[in-house]
DNA sequence: TTGAAAGCGGTACCAT
DNA sequence: ATGGTACCGCTTTCAA
């Protein structure tokens, strides 16, 4: 069933059909009602490659994250997979682990596909050395990072200052007598180092000494590990900050597998610093308002105008058990 | 940049041009080098809707599920992408909602794209009483179903025993003495009527009297509510069955606040379960096996064997905190 | 308002 | 091993 046999049998000629196809207004309502009555009758769906093939466009965008088992990323992906639906365009999710590999051939899957747009959540798309493989995707279509910083043509960036939130954490904690302030955390991506970045001025600033503590891997478990054996090792911090609540849930376990309750405050205000308990106070990056800056950065991007390659929003802290402001 | 440019400026016809892109054998190795040579030095990218146009295919299966942001969910969209990645197939995620035109919509958009297989997560997807939009889309593409069960033509289900699962769970509970066992659960999918199907077949078997507790929906703070209200009203159980283990960790919460902690049992294993405190015990609806099974199933069908429209797997208990058989 | 026909960028069959 | 060419199904001028 093509648009060749609806024509047909409408009684039209196929470049009719596209016009109702496509709502143009230059077709009689008594054409178009005809028309689409057969298609109806009919069944038809149209050919999205042929279609594609003339429109050039498929109306679609790639996600890409490392993974969306991630309860965070998986929320991110929610949300731009809705906001894409709304504006009609679908989404090819792919997952692409941490490793550089994995990247590239995920955004070379992503342009064949001939996607509209690639948006990247996760700063871990930022590569230490070499990012030519995004300068070469960006060439071709936009990329937007959601939660990410790499200064690059046609590479959008919309994240959140995480830097100066972790330096607030540090404040915070001093500020109710805490000294001994752990920082746990995982790897070393962009947004990792900019949290990093942030402790480890807020102690400075503060006058205290920096406490860190690098978990094995981006899990509960290793961060459970990692804590437990360090406070077995003597170490006897007042107060814990975390990069990520999953690291926070294992920081917190170990504690209290010790019999501490420390003040601890997580990062990403995810499902998880709800269902921990006690419930963790954690700093809101503001995913929601990313996702729908950065969608509509590329709403207007799709549509010709120019925007701004760098957007930054200031997160909040989601007070809960763990930790609260007035001591 | 196309298939032409790439035959002009090597110097051959577009149809070696197109045996080369096809890992034809029937090409000199001095041409292919040659072709493959311009094609990287042009940084070509042959065009999916025309191939897609010829072979009928863009490689691309269509994934739903209600909600990615739901962990368990995640969890399965991220094995299913990765499954279908290897196999070289790109991931149409779609998010539907609950709500059935949601789904039908969901559905029409993946036919319109014209994918290959449509792969629905979870038990919602079978409507009370109307499934005529599986069954025109099964008409067109492979159905397959993971973790849920319509007897439709075209329609393929993986799923797990959840009924029985949760008949056992009864047993399990019963055995070690409790008497007055509540049941928690949200909505009524197939799933849900299953395994409340399941809790109160366990009770009758173990002589008891069924306390069921609907919540107003899926959610932690929902299950709280219902279980805090429940308790306040006098209810007062000795051990708790789940249907979730988002609405696990409310329940226990909220047994928690009243100073009881009960034997608990959670259902899906997530992640939720392991970062719990007290840990939950829960069930492994064996979510991995369900993928791979699924996955295997569809290859099979996309090769033309024929395969069976139910797959049952069994369950597992996972032991943690909140209950050990022995006692 | 409608139709005819030239693409769009590949695939695949038929020759050579 | 290679080239010529007729599709695939739709969009979009250009004429009528």
């Amino acid at each position: 069933m093509n648009i060749y046999d609806i024509a047909e049998k409408s009684g039209v000629s196929i470049a009719t059909v596209s016009r109702v196809l496509n709502r143009s207004p230059n077709v009689s309502d008594k054409t178009r009602r005809r028309v689409l009555a057969v298609m109806q009758e009919q069944g038809y769906t149209p050919n999205a490659f042929a279609r594609g093939l003339g429109l050039r466009t498929l109306h679609m965008a790639a996600v890409l994250c490392t993974d969306v088992a991630d309860p965070f990323y998986a929320q991110a992906v929610s949300l731009i997979e809705e906001g894409l639906r709304q504006r009609e365009y679908g989404s090819l999710l792919i997952c692409t682990g941490g490793e550089l590999e994995g990247k590239k051939q995920a955004l070379q899957q992503a342009l064949e596909k001939q996607v509209d747009a690639i948006l990247l959540i996760g700063s871990a798309f930022r590569e230490r050395s070499d990012n030519s493989h995004l300068e070469q995707a960006a060439s071709q279509v936009p990329v937007i990072i959601l939660n990410g910083w790499v200064k690059l043509k046609g590479v959008y960036c919309v994240l959140c200052n995480e830097r100066e939130a972790m330096e607030q954490n540090v404040a915070r904690l001093a500020k109710t007598g805490c000294r001994h302030i752990l920082y746990v955390y995982d790897t070393m991506t962009y947004s990792g180092s900019e949290k990093l970045t942030g402790y480890r001025r807020g102690m400075q600033a503060a006058g205290l000494t920096p406490m860190e503590l690098c978990t094995h891997e981006k899990s509960m478990e290793s961060a459970y590990e990692a804590v437990e054996q360090s406070l077995a090792g003597g170490i006897v911090p007042d107060g814990v900050l975390v990069s990520e609540d999953l690291l926070a849930v294992g920081a917190q376990k170990a504690l209290a597998a010790r019999g501490l309750s420390l003040p601890l405050i997580g990062f990403n205000d995810s499902i998880l610093a709800r269902c921990a308990t006690p419930a963790l106070t954690s700093v809101d990056n503001m995913l929601p308002a990313l996702c729908r800056t950065g969608l509509a950065l590329l709403q207007g991007l799709l549509e010709g105008q120019e925007q701004p390659q760098k957007t930054v929003l200031s997160s909040r802290l989601v007070e809960r058990d763990t930790f609260r402001e007035k001591g």
